[in-house]
RNA sequence: GUGGCUGUAGCUCAGUUGGCAGAGCACCGGGUUGUGGUCCCGGGUGUCGUGGGUUCAAAUCCCAUCAGUCACCCCA
């Protein structure tokens, strides 16, 4: 057989960046719960014409097929595998609406697939962690501002650098746009979203070309507004447009911003311009930027949806967001940014005088282990040097020495060189395990 | 999915007009049976991403492909 190679955006970590993952996933999970959201699973496939519901996506959904499918069984279910959480949630809560309590809050850390190009921090598998409140018939607004929250809490207790949450209204830019007579939003939304990339004088023309210099101006002079607090809803109204739409969002916009301003500071900002994310949101619109990663793209996005889960008169407004566990790692490894105070589980290497003596080192390591102490026994009885040297490689903190002739039980910190009798010994609680650093 | 750049040892890289594949670090063994890191001696550990082609001869030139990366598209 041939070396395999790797697959194009099917990352797979080392060991010590797995080990850092999960850190990672047991805080996230930590946050999640202190808020109250509970946790869920949901299956890898969807039929194709849930996943597809809502357009544009099509092309990036990967299929599910059996290998020895016949034509016969081409009109049965088609699969698709999920690409997103969101989705998958709001057809479970559909599903089993008669038994869930509402509003209802749950967090979800999976894997989610699509078709894309791979680049620096996007794969076409990755991780998303991702929590959502939804609620039966209508969703209270605060629940928009409790969200960044939430995430604030999650991504800033890490040790990576700030996040700052963006936060916009498409009811805001919508209302806006149609106060200004523009039929279509949604185009202009995708015009302005390309504001950084192309600049201003590119996106005014291309606004002006279809609905005249005077509404690219007031377009362009709306996606220039951002504050860390209310003030951007003078700004907003300086620029003089009326629309319904527009002061509901402006509205909810400013309670979010407010909400974040009072209970962490300097997490959220109200930024007029990012309209990104999947095309179900019809509310508030996160995204996160994560600093000195700015140019790679949101690591945390999500938004009000209102008409996701809806089976006749039944409607489940929701809102939620969703960390991009895999982008934000790769990001943070590749820079060496994240890793692990060390590569392995193992804080204690029991050391091996023979072959005939394992079983005395095989108890040691039991009663370490039954303390919560991870501990694993040298692999042969090399001379000490080797045993030692094969800690140190691994990263092993401590090598115990079994009592040998006159001398009792030992154990060497090999960071530091000293050794001590092993009468009551325990590792120091930052070496206990591995610690995110 | 479209276009550009890159691919040599575990890592960072060198390799001339095509002529026997190298360096530093890392790693392995030894320095006379028990305590690593320093030091000394010894060792290259490699399908030159992969598959074809041109040539007496290819890491080097050509084609394809895979992977990484950048710009589009889209997005976590």
């Amino acid at each position: 057989m041939t070396r395999p190679t790797p697959l194009s955006g099917f990352p797979e970590w080392l060991p010590e960046q797995r080990l850092a993952e999960q850190q990672v996933l047991d805080r996230l999970r930590r946050t999640f719960e202190l808020y109250g959201f509970s946790p869920l699973e949901t299956r890898a496939v969807e039929p194709l014409d849930q996943l597809l519901r809502k357009g544009e996506t099509s092309k990036e959904v990967y299929t599910l097929r059996r290998l020895q499918a016949t034509d016969d069984d081409a009109d049965e279910l088609s699969l698709g595998l999920h690409f997103d959480l969101t989705v998958p949630f709001a057809r479970y809560v559909l599903e089993n609406a008669g038994k869930l309590q509402f509003p209802f809050r749950r967090y979800q850390i999976q894997k989610v697939w699509r078709g894309e190009r791979p680049a620096a921090g996007r794969y076409r598998e990755f991780l998303q962690a991702d929590i959502d409140i939804v609620d039966r018939d209508t969703l209270p607004s605060h629940y928009e501002a409790e969200i960044p929250l939430v995430i604030g809490d999650a991504l800033r207790a890490l040790p990576i650098p700030p996040v700052t949450i963006l936060v916009n209204n498409r009811k805001l830019c919508e209302g806006f746009y149609r106060g200004l007579g523009i039929e279509d939003p949604e185009e202009i939304l995708r015009i302005v979203d390309k504001l950084d990339k192309v600049g201003p004088s590119v996106v005014k023309d291309e606004i002006a070309q279809k609905h005249g210099e005077a509404r690219a101006d007031a377009c362009l002079a709306l996606a220039g507004i951002s504050a860390q607090d209310a003030s951007f809803v003078d700004e907003v109204r300086k620029l003089g447009v009326e629309h319904p739409l527009l002061d509901e969002g402006v509205a909810e916009l400013a309670a979010v911003v407010e909400t974040a301003r009072e209970h962490s500071p300097g997490l959220v900002r109200a930024t007029l311009k990012i309209a990104r994310g999947l095309d179900y949101y019809t509310g508030t619109v996160y995204e996160t930027e994560l600093a000195g990663f700015e140019q790679f793209g949101s690591i945390c996005s999500g938004g009000r949806y209102d008409n996701l889960a809806s089976a006749g008169k039944d409607v489940f407004p929701g809102v939620g967001i969703s960390i991009g566990v895999s982008r934000l790692l790769g990001l943070l490894f590749k820079a060496d940014a994240l890793s692990v105070s060390r590569p392995v589980p193992t804080a204690v290497l029991v050391a091996l005088w023979s072959e005939e003596e394992r079983a005395v080192s095989n108890r040691i390591a039991a009663s370490l282990r039954a303390r919560g102490i991870a501990t694993e026994v040298a692999p042969a009885p090399a001379k000490l040097g080797k045993q030692i040297r094969h800690a140190e490689r691994r990263g092993i903190p401590f090598v115990w020495f079994p009592a040998n002739g006159e001398n009792p039980d030992q154990v060497k910190d090999i960071r530091s060189g000293e050794q001590v009798d092993a009468e009551g010994w325990a590792p120091p609680a930052e070496d206990i395990a591995p610690t995110l650093r």
